[in-house]
DNA sequence: TTGTAGGCGTTATCAG
DNA sequence: CTGATAACGCCTACAA
């Protein structure tokens, strides 16, 4: 046996100095099974085209084998990854947590899988991760929000990616937006604040320069405020819009400038939390003396003191529509309604 | 012209049935750069070994072109994949978020990305999980605790994966552990509410069939009440331990049994200030009928009122320390230590 | 320092 | 329904 060590082997032998040690290839079941290659992948990709009898005997050669198909070759060969790629804010909100469990729960079913990647609220950063993913030659990419930079924006109108803009609604989205009204959602905390007897409305969140969408809550809450003729908002903006650190200073900011403010909006539930527990600690009565309104329905939400009154948004069912509207793009439907609009919901506790 | 469609040509031409249209290659830019694809391909990974000369052509080249090289065909040929899976419990928790954006920083900067899965806390869904991950060729594997599933364990060694437990120590690790001691984190809690004058201690927390790591804070804690000489601990388990709503009956079922009740360990900070507010609501002072101590101090655990006492653990610094560990292998440092203890830490604050 | 040859494991294509 | 063949795009090994 006196062959070059690199020479083609059909299997057991030595192989090519190239080749893992003890890989299984699609060749090996092939052999074990009597079959050609391609037949064992077929019986993998579409057994339904594949005979009864044959079929068998390749899934007891994959099973006895422990095969498993090497993804990168199948994703040169056919052009096709099955790989989404999703770019949030921030992993450490459970709010997007939920938005990519539904995604997962989704594309899962159907064979792909996510590359989750965050951008630190940054269009810069979004587009750093976004270019080291592209190598991956994911099938789709899910986006937050729809400020991106032009750049991105480019990139994905040239290549005809499928591309879902998530958490919020776009005039002129990429490609598809799913998301639900941030400004109607703020409008709509003005008229239950409103109707509530509220004359003297505050904000606590984050800066709006650096979250467009809660931005967009303050700008309908505002909005909302002055045409039912209330005072104009007192806002307090926070650097980091997730920090319970900083909504507990800016409450007592908040107090010290305009003591006689009787309705706070909170551009988050963490935020409205944190304001509840310092109005506690300064004995302002919250509903009595001052409303609060929060935004999100964490999960603490229901069960703080007294319970936060907030808004739900479909973390879940975003992930889960986008995912669809990927899907059946992938399968070469149509692509439908540009933007889909997703309700969000009041839920009026006890804060408000 | 009349060539037959699929044969190979050089770059701007027809080229062959099955490249993708547009598709700029390694080939593309190494024509424009009047230099051998393989060249391109050392200025991208390896500049240093490039002629300064050359290398400015090409990068140029790349520019112009706006190459992003095919990672699946680069694992193919290199048989490196540049991917670590991750599998955790669950996303919505932000403990896990924390680990999993320190290991994104970690790895990230080293060319690496992550496949981010979850288990939902069984080990049967964490090895198909993990299944379906490793066709794409992972370099390495993060997983969190220490209970898996011994078909897990077993491929894992056989395919001598760089493994990474994290959360936990483990006494035999698949390879390497970084993590915790849960056991002690649980004794230490009951030390701090024994010195201060509990005797009637109750826990509050995920049924311990279904967590393995909260169990062992369980047994920590029940071991040292009982060398303390307290009363045995009155337990309430939970079925989803991160439920602040299952806290909340949970809560009012223990005082229903034990009223007598004077220290609570609450197994994570969600409960434990699920806990506070229900106390707050049934006028239970705390800490002054009942001392309750979290763990995980939540970024909430500070501001609530009164404010939680808890056990603060290194979750990102356990991601960093993981993925520093897989960069060292990946550099064929050697493994050194097979299990890294981090250290926690109680933080005293007002509700214990 | 750069280039040539050929393989990595799979699937598209077309023929039987 | 099954198989032979040739890509897919890049990188390792070796040569110059």
């Amino acid at each position: 046996m006196a062959r070059a060590p690199w020479v083609k082997t059909s299997g057991g032998e030595a192989g090519s100095r190239r080749r893992q040690r003890g890989r299984i290839r699609i060749e090996d079941v092939a052999e074990l099974a009597g079959v050609s290659a391609i037949t064992v992948s077929r019986v993998l990709r579409t057994p339904a085209i594949v005979a009864e009898d044959t079929r068998r005997r390749v899934d007891e050669a994959v099973d006895r084998l422990g095969y498993v198909p090497n993804l990168a070759a199948g994703t040169l060969a056919s052009l096709k990854s099955r790989l989404v790629a999703v770019v949030v804010p921030t992993l450490r909100s459970s709010v997007y947590a939920d938005t990519i469990q539904g995604l997962s729960d989704e594309l899962s079913t159907a064979g792909y899988h996510l590359m989750v990647g965050y951008s630190g609220y940054s269009a810069e950063l979004e587009l750093s991760v976004f270019r080291a993913f592209m190598g991956r030659q994911p099938e789709a990419v899910v986006l937050t929000g729809v400020e991106h930079s032009p750049a991105l924006r480019r990139l994905l109108r040239k290549r005809k990616l499928p591309t879902v803009e998530i958490w919020d609604l776009a005039d002129d989205p990429i490609d598809i937006a799913v998301g639900f009204d941030n400004f109607a959602a703020g409008a709509c905390v003005a008229d239950h604040l409103a109707k509530a007897g509220v004359r003297h409305p505050a904000v606590l969140g984050s800066d709006p320069a650096r979250e467009a969408r809660a931005a967009k809550r303050l700008a309908g809450f505002t909005a909302r405020c002055q045409a039912r003729g209330l005072r104009a908002p007192v806002v307090e903006p926070l650097i980091d819009g997730m920090s319970p650190e900083e909504a507990e200073s800016g409450f007592r900011r908040l107090v010290a400038r305009a003591p006689d403010i009787d309705g706070l909006f909170c551009l988050n539930d963490a935020l409205a939390i944190a304001a509840i527990m310092e109005a506690r600690r300064l004995s302002i009565d919250v509903p009595g003396r001052m409303r609060i309104v929060g935004f999100g329905d964490f999960d603490l939400a229901a069960h703080v003191a007294p319970r936060l009154t907030t808004v739900r948004v479909p973390g879940h069912e975003m992930g889960r529509r986008a995912a669809r509207r990927l899907l059946d793009r992938a399968e070469g439907r149509k692509r439908g309604q540009r933007v889909e609009d997703l309700s969000f919901e009041l839920v009026q506790r006890e804060s408000a």
